[in-house]
DNA sequence: CGAGTTTGTTCGTAAGCTTTACTAACAAAC
DNA sequence: GTTTGTTAGTAAAGCTTACGAACAAACTCG
């Protein structure tokens, strides 16, 4: 019997029946599936203090230390670690005049690493940039895609990635992509029908050419965590891409939602209402997408143009057709927002379709077909980042993977 | 400088561009937003190695090493610790003849703690039980609610509580209530009309009065965590329970979805359809609980039954009035089974109204309104777990709240 | 100028997990 | 009956990590 086993018995002994307390009570951990080693702890706390410095910016290690609840003392060692590896710089002491020895200003150094963000998800092109830890955009490419698909369609993105590495002028965190169609964990494009992807390990294509930290996701989950964390949205949102299709990305708590086959948010084929509606390319009728995707709203505005109506008339019922897609958007949304108790929807794609009658159209439909309690926290916007929401999204997800921070 | 700050320096020290990768890539951390003591670190290997224990049962240290990734040092020491708390107690050796030492079996004392579970949700009655660790429901009671509202139906919940408590023969883990109504994470029911409580700190008050852990949640959600515990599910699933109001329970992950204001769930008043529908008590019309709730089922039945058409007849178009209802709950879940790529949807309520034509109904109409793809993973079946399912849940949570174990 | 305040570091300590090495106890094979 | 090899569990030592105490530096304020 070690002298460790005697104290230990002896002080978490519990009292008797029938009031029970045991000694430790686990906040709200569920099914712990691996074990954690002090390293995890500390880069746990390592991203705490990069975190706060991400977001705060400029702030002595004594004010990292009182809000993260660690000592000076961790801090100190942390950010020596940080500085060591060129994450955070000292930028000197602070200036504005009160008692006590002045303090070293740390920041993140912004510009020490660069990102190359993807976005896979237009239809006749993929487009990249290269971006710094603030996911401010640096340097744009794009590549036309001409209908390549298959293998061809992947040598498009590791050109477009190559020219993106070449116009670099710090050395690379990662190198984030967003793809459409349903992609898993490891960055294997399970099935993307338009490029003609199927179970495609696009992860690792790229990282074997260049060996770099590579993330591949779906390009709307993409699109929701940028929304978070560059376009003022909190932790609870679903944003709705409409443009060749239809998709939707889910953040919940901050953290994507990825289904149990990674096709979360793919809601472009859900049937709306209980009144027929236009044949899909997937067989159904009145699938979301036949109601909303841009090729058919500008099919029905451009054939309505054609009819010869007047100038008003044809804006009149472009409108109406505008409206119905809203509602349909509604209808679909309302039990999704209903049973997730969303406080926020998102629309990403063409402004000139989504930002007016649609998006009006869609919320109120949505407050007609949910709880009225419900309605002050619903909010329905269009994004605040336009065309480059996946790239900067393909931004957050090295960042988030690498350092942690977001 | 320290001797530390120069190794790590040197050591830590990245190569230069453009090919950089940091020393530490952080798994899928997301906003670390507390830091992380070595105590939470063995608070979370203490849960782990219970719970390999809860799971499997009967087992050696060695086997716990060798299933958690922790070496056998570790696992005794916390098993010591287990041990010295009666929660875990040597079962004697194992009897299997194989080379080497015999093992020592060890098992978590599935006796040495009861569950308190109590099941608000019911209409006319309060439910509740004395379980143990395994979930078994070792005694009953009830309790006639006899439309008490307010403080009366608190009174009735304590009453109720102490009538079980006084059924204990072990010390009590905790006590787990499942409530009707949006309960937040303190165990404050924000509102459950039914019940007339609003801002009503439930936790507390039990707590006052009974000083033992406590957790109070949403009742749904409750099921959920009983389906994926003890009813066989996996950790993504979305439980249906139909009575007197219509709701939903959401597990992701294995995780209870709160929603934003912890409303999650509430579908009952989502409308369902684009057409119409019967005018329902809060003021829209064709809400899903107008399809699908018990009293509207019984009475459009009843209605039947009373009209004089024969038996036969009324057997049809009862059956007509079912497969409505599924075909609507089917309708409404769609959006939410494509959007989230649910597997698995679980019915919970009167097996009469629900195991039959409803439920055919239900999932024909799903599959006929989300991708064709998806399809093979999704199973829609009744509750395997009964009438108790709430009970059950609520032990869950003391489970997963006491012990981290589930 | 002295008192008080704040910063950041150094030193020693406690906790937690690992590695290494050991003993105990068994089966199999000779 | 002995040897060999395996498995279980323990003991000791060491590394990592975070903490508290103490302190020097540097500033403000009266």
């Amino acid at each position: 019997m070690s002298a460790t086993e005697g104290q230990r018995g002896s002080s978490t002994l519990e009292p008797a029946h029938p009031h029970t307390h045991l000694a430790f009570a686990q906040s709200r951990a569920l099914r712990p599936s691996t074990k954690v080693l002090p390293e995890h702890a500390r880069n746990h706390n390592r991203s705490l203090v990069l975190q706060t410095l991400y977001r705060t910016g400029r702030q002595s290690r004594a004010d990292i230390a009182r809000e993260t609840g660690l000592t000076r003392v961790t801090v100190s060692d942390l950010v020596n670690d940080l500085i060591a590896e060129r994450l955070v710089i000292e930028m000197g002491q602070r200036e504005d005049a009160r008692p006590g020895k002045p303090a070293t200003i740390l920041d993140i150094d912004r510009s020490a690493f660069q990102i190359v963000g993807i976005d896979l998800s237009e239809h006749s092109l993929f487009r990249g940039a290269v971006l710094d830890l603030d996911g401010q955009i640096l340097n744009e490419a794009e590549i036309a895609l001409a209908g390549s698909t298959g293998d061809d369609a992947v040598a498009k993105v590791l050109a477009l990635t190559e020219q993106l590495l070449a116009k670099t002028t710090a050395p690379v965190l990662g190198i984030g992509i967003g793809s459409p169609g349903v992609v898993n964990l490891d960055g294997v494009v399970l099935s993307a029908p338009n490029l003609g992807w199927h179970n495609l390990d696009l992860r690792a294509q790229v990282e074997a050419r260049f060996g770099h930290a590579i993330i591949v996701a779906n390009d709307a989950n993409a699109a929701a965590l940028a929304e978070h964390s560059f376009g003022g949205a909190d932790g609870d949102l679903m944003i709705v891409k409409v443009g060749h299709g239809v998709g939707a990305g889910l953040l919940l708590g901050g953290s994507p939602l990825y289904g149990s086959r990674f096709a979360a948010g793919e809601i472009g084929h859900v049937v709306v209402g209980t009144d027929g509606g236009a044949l899909c390319v997937c067989g159904k009728h009145g699938c979301l997408e036949t109601w909303l995707s841009t090729p058919n709203l500008n099919l029905a505005i451009e054939v309505l143009r054609a009819s010869g109506a007047s100038e008003a008339e044809v804006d009149a019922r472009t409108n109406l057709i505008l409206i119905e897609a809203g509602q349909r958007l509604g209808i679909a949304l309302a039990p999704i927002v209903g049973a997730l108790n969303l406080p926020e929807v998102v629309l990403s794609g063409p402004t000139e379709l989504l930002d007016g009658p649609l998006a009006q159209a869609t919320i109120e439909t949505l407050r007609n077909r949910t709880m009225a309690e419900f309605h002050g926290d619903l909010t329905l916007r269009m994004t605040t980042l336009g065309q480059n929401i996946v790239l900067r999204g393909a931004a957050v997800m090295v960042l988030s993977g690498q350092l942690g921070v977001s």
